[in-house]
DNA sequence: CCCATTTGGATTCCTTGGCATATAGTTCTC
DNA sequence: GAGAACTATATGCCAAGGAATCCAAATGGG
């Protein structure tokens, strides 16, 4: 480990932003024609459905943003009637964050979405070994990451 | 190609939108306290030593956002006085951006920053082999998304 | 127990990006 | 060569995120 060019490092960088922009992008086009919401409601909503009873700042780590930018975001998909804040009973602070019904059927229907536009965009060009092994290297980058608490923001 | 699981496709979006945001945040980080500057403005100037006179609208194209969020970041640099812009002799509408020579020794030293901490945060964890499969991968997964004109906002 | 500290989250201000529109300059058509 | 259509960019408005601050609630050292 270590001895890779600087100009791959950067170059590898340079693309994985570009990627990571435009399949962004594509997935907002998509899901917001379709759906009303976009690539970051849809994740928040996603996880819920995966971890009901979530905390704020769970998601907050969980995505690596901001615990505002988090409350905001709860906030308007409570508005919307997808997610409701249930009373923590261990700690009045906080809310436990759980899907409403229509929240639960949107995330189904959106999945739906989410992946055709994903298997379109990512598996119709990629074998899938690079696939694969692109996923095995991007789980354990993202693991050291997060065990060393890299680039989680402040507020 | 094509016959990938979605739950590895999502999976793998997943991790790679996390490992992006939390590289693009860990780079700020540095770049802010050392140079003054953020990822974006980093990866502006630096595509502007590469390929001095661009235009506003090559740098949309370049990095999939709008033509109005370029025009604001060009000014900001602009500002700054690390960017110029020069009449452009064929088209009167356009300009073209370069580098002033503080702008130039700005983005040489920043690159430094942008190196030694993307070394220490990729390089550091991911082995080589790994990483130059990935740049492969990334590589191509650019290259079909910008042919298939994938993602570029609209403004 | 009590006060100091910490924690969870909401709120506020500031910056930035997207989208729509405005404007100047260019090209095409006849 | 005068519109008409198109292009490149700038600008205004709105939505969203980051950082700092504030408040309520929980914790813990004495």
């Amino acid at each position: 480990m270590g001895d890779t060019e600087p100009s791959v490092l950067s170059g590898f960088f340079a693309d994985l932003v570009r990627c990571e922009t435009r399949l962004y992008n594509a997935l907002n086009d998509r899901l917001r024609e379709q759906h009303g919401i976009v690539t970051s409601q849809f994740e928040f909503l996603n996880h819920l459905r995966e971890h009901p009873g979530a905390r704020v700042a769970d998601l907050a780590a969980e995505f690596a943003i901001g615990i505002g930018a988090t409350s905001k975001g709860a906030d308007r998909l409570e508005k919307q009637g997808w997610v409701a804040r249930q009373p923590n009973p261990l700690d009045r602070r906080s809310s436990l964050l759980v899907l409403t019904e229509e929240g639960a059927r949107l995330v189904e229907a959106a999945q739906e979405t989410f992946t055709e536009t994903l298997t379109d965009l990512v598996a119709g060009t990629l074998d899938p070994k690079a696939i694969t092994a692109a996923a095995q290297t991007f789980a354990t980058l993202r693991a050291a990451l997060e065990d060393r608490e890299i680039g989680a923001p402040a507020g």
